[in-house]
DNA sequence: AGCACGCCGACT
DNA sequence: GTCGGCGTGCTC
C-alpha cells in the first residue's frame, strides 16, 4: 500500500509554490509528522500536513518524488498547533510552509533522523538530572488585595483579559502566581511567557527561575528568542515539543513553539510595537496568542465534553474537575494599545484594574517645559539642568531620554552645503564621534569621517543636530560644578545600542546604574523599559514630541507609552523617595505644550487619553474601527515599484469584495530607497476585517501574476502587511 | 528562498 | 577558448 502524504516546505508566498507539495511513502505518516523530501537538487525538511491513501489528481506518479527521511524520533506536531499555523498562513497572507518552517529551530533543518535521534537521548539525559523538585512548598507571596481580586478574576475569565496596571503595580507577581496555579493543577501543562524585546528577558527569566526551580527543577524553563545560538533554540523548542519544559519565556517568536499542554500565555508590555514582525510573515505575536488560546480553549472544552460522555477511555491524568478547562491569555500593560483597549471597553476582553503601586510609591509628577520659551538653542532648558543638579546632590539619579543614537544626525560642510547622505539609502548617515565614522542606519553602510568635505575640501564640516553621544557629552560639561553628597563629581552614563553591543555590557552597564556609581543615565527608548532602577527620581524626555509632527497616527499613542514608561522608572522606592523628602518628577521638553496627550499625562490618565484617541479614530475610519493593509513593493527603480502597484490594484478591477475596500494610490515609502531598493506601497482599507481578508484572498493570484508584467520590470518582491502599524 | 539553466565580458 | 556575472524560472 502506498500514501501520498501532502507537505509544507519553506517555501515563501511570493515564489508561486503552492500551499502543499505531494510525495509518496510506503509508510502511512500522521498528520504534523517531520519529514526530509527531496525539493529540487536538494533535500529540505517539511511538515507532513495531510496522507490520503488516494493519489493526488492532475498529478502524476512520476511527477511526484518519494519521502526521503522521517525524524520519528519526535512526536507530530499537533492538530492545534497546525491550526494556529494555517490561520497565521492565511491572515497574514503567507504561504504555509513559510510560516510552519520559520516556526521550527533553524537548525532543524539540518539534522537528519539519526543526529535527531541521539541529540534527543541527550537532552532526556541532561534533563533527569535537573529534574528533581527539590521542595514543594508553596512559595506564595503575599499579594496585596488588589493583585489578588485581579488573579481570581483573570482564573475565572471566560474571555481574554487585559491586565491593567501601573508600572510598579506587581503585575509580574500576578503573572508568576497564575502561572503556578496552572502548573501545580495539573501535570502537563504548560505556560508562554512573552516579552517584546531580548532585552527584558534576562530580568524576568530570574524572577521565573528563583520561583520555580525548587518547584519544578532547572529544566522546567526555557527560552526562546533570537539572540540564543541554534543550539540552545534547538535545544528549548525540544524541551518545550516534549513537554519536558513547563515554562517558555521569549520574544514575538515563541508564540508559534509547539508547546502541546499550553494552559496559560502571558503577554507582557502587551502594547509593544515589537510584538509586530517587521520582516518576513508580518504577524502580531499579540494578536496570534489571543487567537493561539482560543483554538486551545476549543481543544480543552472538545476533549472535556467527550470525556463527560464516557467517550474517552481513560481519564484526563488530571484536571480541575468541575468548570470547563481553559488556556487563559492574559495582556499586561499600563498603557495598552488602543486595539485591546477597545477590546476591552466592548466586552471581548476582560479588563482588571491595578492602579496603585506596590510598596506606596507615588506616580511622578509632570513636568513640562514648553520649548517656545527657553533660550533659543537650547538643548536642555535651564530649569530641568537646576533640577538635575539639584538631585545629584542629594544623591538621587536622573535619567534623560533621546531617541537618536550616535553624536548628530547629520554631518554638513557649511560651505558648499554638503550633508553626510548615505550613497545607497536615501538617508543621512549618522555621526558617530567615539569611533569617528559615519554610520547609516539603515543600510550599515559605514566610513571614516573624511577630514574635509569630500565636495568642496572645505575643512569646516559640523555636526547638525545631537543624539545622545553629544547629550552625554553636554551634559558633562554642564554638571561639571555639580557634587554628589559623597563629594565626588557627578557621572554621566550612556546606554543605547552603540554602548550595549558587546555581550554583557547591558549587565555590566545596568550594574553601575543600580551600585549607584552613575548619578545621570542617557539613553534611548530601551533604558525606558523595564529597567527597575530604585534611586532615580527624576526622568526627563527630550525632544520626546518630534515624532507628533509627522503624519503617523499612531505617534501619539506611541509616545504617551513610551512617557508613561520611562516616568513609571522614576520614584519605584517609595522608602527611598520619603527618605529624601522629594516627589519624584517626569520632565518633558517640548514644542506643542497645548497637545492633549499631555493634559492626560499630567493626570496619569490613561482612560481618558485612549477615549480622546478613540474618538478621532472613529471619526476617521482609522483602526480599531477600519482595518488596514499595506501592499509593498520593493524594486530596482522607484517607477518599476509604483508601476507593479499601480498594475495591482487596477488588476483588483471585478474581484470579489472590491467595492467593500478602497485602495489608496502607490507612495514611495519615507525613506524611499534602502541599500540601492527603491520602496513603495499601496494602502488598502476596508470597514470590516472580514471583508479585507476575502478580498486580499481573491487577490493574492492577481498579485503573483502582476509580477511579470513588462512594466514591472525589475521588481525584487512585494508583500502584504496586514494590520500595519506604521503606514 | 535556493538552485539550475542560460547567454555575454576579462582571464589562463 | 573557458570562468563567471546574475537575469529568469522551477521546485511534488
Amino acid at each position: 500500500m502506498a500514501f501520498w502524504p501532502s507537505v509544507v516546505v519553506a517555501t515563501p508566498a511570493h515564489s508561486g509554490v503552492g500551499a502543499t507539495l505531494t510525495y509518496r511513502s510506503e509508510l502511512l505518516l500522521a498528520s504534523g509528522t517531520l519529514v526530509r523530501v527531496p525539493l529540487g537538487a536538494r533535500e529540505v525538511l517539511g511538515v507532513v500536513w495531510d496522507c490520503p491513501t488516494e493519489p493526488p489528481q492532475g498529478l502524476t506518479e512520476a511527477q511526484t518524488k518519494t519521502v526521503a527521511g522521517v525524524l520519528d524520533g519526535l512526536p507530530p506536531l499537533n492538530a492545534r498547533w497546525r491550526q494556529l499555523v494555517r490561520f497565521a498562513a492565511q491572515y497574514y497572507q503567507r504561504g504555509l510552509g513559510e510560516v510552519a518552517l520559520a516556526a521550527l529551530p533553524p537548525q532543524l533543518r539540518d539534522l537528519d533522523a539519526v543526529q535527531l535521534a541521539r541529540r534527543l537521548k541527550k537532552q532526556q539525559k541532561q534533563q533527569a538530572a535537573k529534574a528533581a523538585p527539590v521542595d514543594t512548598t508553596a512559595l506564595g507571596h503575599d499579594l496585596s488585595d488588589e493583585q489578588h481580586e485581579a488573579l481570581r478574576a483573570l482564573e475565572a475569565a471566560q474571555t481574554p483579559v487585559l491586565l491593567y496596571g501601573a508600572t510598579g503595580s506587581g503585575k509580574t507577581e500576578v503573572y508568576l502566581q497564575a502561572t503556578q496555579h496552572v502548573l501545580q493543577a495539573h501535570t502537563e501543562a504548560q505556560v508562554l511567557v512573552m516579552v517584546p524585546e531580548i532585552n527584558l528577558t534576562p530580568q524576568l527569566e530570574a524572577r521565573f527561575r528563583e520561583r520555580f526551580e525548587p518547584l519544578f527543577g532547572a529544566g522546567a524553563l526555557v527560552c526562546l528568542h533570537s539572540g540564543m545560538t541554534p543550539a540552545q533554540r534547538l535545544a528549548g523548542w525540544l524541551a518545550a515539543h516534549t513537554g519536558q519544559a513547563r515554562i517558555v519565556l521569549g520574544t514575538r517568536m515563541a508564540v508559534l513553539a509547539s508547546l502541546p499542554g499550553l494552559r496559560l500565555i502571558v503577554v507582557d508590555e502587551e502594547h509593544d510595537p515589537s510584538y509586530k514582525s517587521q520582516e518576513g510573515a508580518r504577524y502580531s505575536a499579540r494578536d496570534l496568542a489571543v487567537y493561539r488560546a482560543k483554538v486551545e480553549t476549543e481543544a480543552l472544552v472538545a476533549q472535556a465534553a467527550l470525556l463527560r460522555a464516557g467517550a474517552l477511555p481513560d481519564p484526563l491524568p488530571d484536571g480541575e474537575g468541575v468548570g470547563a478547562p481553559r488556556c487563559r491569555v492574559v495582556l499586561g500593560s499600563a498603557t495598552p494599545s488602543l486595539e485591546t483597549w477597545h477590546a476591552a471597553d466592548q466586552g471581548r476582553y476582560l479588563r482588571l484594574s491595578m492602579p496603585a503601586r506596590i510598596g506606596g510609591g507615588a506616580l511622578p509628577r509632570l513636568r513640562l517645559v514648553d520649548m517656545n520659551h527657553q533660550p533659543k538653542g537650547a538643548v536642555l532648558a535651564p530649569p530641568l539642568v537646576a533640577a538635575m543638579a539639584e538631585r545629584i546632590a542629594r544623591g538621587e539619579q536622573c535619567m534623560v531620554l533621546l531617541n537618536r543614537r550616535g553624536y548628530a544626525p547629520v554631518l554638513a560642510c557649511h560651505d558648499c552645503g554638503w550633508k553626510s547622505a548615505c550613497p545607497h539609502c536615501s538617508a543621512f548617515r549618522v555621526f558617530h564621534k567615539l569611533d569617528r565614522t559615519l554610520r547609516c542606519h539603515h543600510c550599515g553602510f559605514t566610513e571614516r569621517v573624511p577630514r574635509a568635505c569630500p565636495e568642496c575640501g572645505n575643512l569646516d564640516i559640523a555636526p547638525v543636530g545631537r543624539g545622545t553621544e553629544q547629550l552625554e557629552e553636554h551634559l558633562a560639561s554642564l554638571l561639571v560644578d555639580v557634587k554628589r553628597p559623597d563629594g565626588g563629581p557627578a557621572r554621566v552614563a550612556r546606554m543605547d545600542a552603540d554602548s550595549t553591543r558587546l555581550k554583557g555590557s547591558l549587565e555590566q552597564q545596568l550594574a553601575t546604574m543600580h551600585s549607584g556609581e552613575v548619578d545621570v543615565l542617557v539613553g534611548t527608548q530601551m533604558i525606558a523599559k523595564g529597567h527597575d532602577f530604585r534611586r532615580i527620581t527624576l526622568v526627563a524626555g527630550i525632544n520626546a514630541d518630534s515624532g507628533l509632527f509627522a503624519s503617523d497616527y499612531r505617534a501619539p499613542e506611541r509616545l504617551f507609552a513610551l512617557l508613561m514608561q520611562a516616568g513609571g522608572r522614576a520614584g519605584r522606592d517609595a522608602a527611598f523617595v520619603t527618605e529624601q523628602g522629594s516627589a519624584s518628577e517626569l520632565w518633558v521638553q517640548t514644542w506643542t505644550p497645548t497637545h492633549p496627550l499631555f493634559a492626560a499625562l499630567r493626570q496619569h490618565d490613561f482612560p481618558a487619553f485612549a477615549a480622546q484617541q478613540l474618538a478621532e479614530r472613529e471619526g476617521a475610519g482609522m483602526p480599531p474601527y477600519g482595518h488596514q493593509a499595506l501592499l509593498r513593493a520593493d524594486a530596482r527603480t522607484q517607477q518599476a515599484a509604483q508601476a507593479y502597484l499601480n498594475a495591482a490594484a487596477q488588476a483588483a478591477d471585478g474581484l470579489p469584495h472590491r467595492d467593500e475596500i478602497t485602495l489608496y494610490p502607490a507612495v514611495p515609502l519615507t525613506i524611499q530607497r534602502v541599500a540601492n531598493v527603491e520602496r513603495a506601497q499601496l494602502l488598502v482599507e476596508a470597514v470590516s476585517r472580514g471583508a479585507l481578508q476575502r478580498f486580499l484572498n481573491a487577490w493574492q493570484p492577481v498579485l503573483l501574476a502582476c509580477r511579470s508584467l513588462p512594466e514591472a520590470r525589475g521588481l525584487v518582491r512585494f508583500a502584504v502587511d496586514v494590520d500595519p502599524l506604521v503606514i
